[in-house]
DNA sequence: TATTGACTTAGAGCTAACTCTAAGGTTTAT
DNA sequence: ATAAACCTTAGAGTTAGCTCTAAGTCAATA
């Protein structure tokens, strides 16, 4: 099952400008081509998409992604730095989610401020030392 | 307690650049300054900017946090604008953190694959159908 | 008082990751 | 066979968020 670049796009939920940018950064050195030069996307050439989205995902930028997919045309004697890459990053998302998780608590006890505030009509209630409700039900 | 932009700075873990930067886009109208112009930061200016690398964190983009800070300016008439800004936020961040996990999954998934790949010396042990063990221990 | 170091501004420069344009070649549909 | 709708490339343009520079002012120390 062969696809184009725009059909692949679609399925991806990326343009095709942008899969040419991928390729021409080297993040696509799997993708084949016609004769004519037209490149055709295969099942294996979406899994090598949806790993760059994934890595992507974890705040990898586009060259460090260029350094995995090179290990992977290089073959089994980059397994280890392939492992310890994942490695790494399954530190780096862990310690993302643990920040995004202390801006959550943040953020929730903005929301309690300003409902407060907004039940009252005024921010003032809020001069004093605040009483939020650490261990009580937020509802 | 009055702190110059570089004291500031430090403690923030920001550079004075970047706070004159975010003063210039107007995310601090709070921020006082000596008769020759020279700013210097109060405690309440500290909160501000935590509020900033709060808002931040959440992937907010600065043209909104300004938004934000000119609703503060504005005072008691706005807090039902930022009551639905801070929720809006906790929604924000909460997908972001339910869409780190799931990249999270495929992280782990990668380690355990090219863990076994490197003990076994190659990938070609990943040939069919992978046996990915959801449920038991994975170590 | 003079020098050093921190402060000010306007504005230029940088980087990442697209995003788009122009000019041309290929494929598909009538 | 010819038009429409794709594909290709090189390279220019865009955006956010800094980051830095230059030229000058202010404050603290020897």
């Amino acid at each position: 099952m062969k696809l184009t670049i725009s059909e692949t796009a679609e399925k991806m939920n990326l343009t095709a400008h942008t899969i040419r940018y991928y390729d021409k950064e080297g993040l696509l050195p799997f993708v084949e081509r016609t004769e004519s030069g037209i490149r055709y996307f295969t099942d294996n050439d979406l899994e090598g998409l949806e790993i760059i989205k994934c890595l992507k995902a974890t705040g990898m930028p586009i060259k460090e992604i260029k350094t995995f997919m090179d290990w992977c045309v290089e073959g089994d004697t980059t397994l280890k730095e392939r492992y310890r890459m994942f490695l790494e990053r399954k530190t780096a998302v862990e310690s993302q989610i643990l920040e995004l998780q202390q801006t959550l608590d943040r953020i929730n006890y903005k929301c309690w401020y300003y409902k407060t505030a907004l039940e009252a009509g005024t921010e003032k209630i809020h001069d004093n030392a605040p009483k939020y409700p650490q261990l009580e039900n937020l509802d």
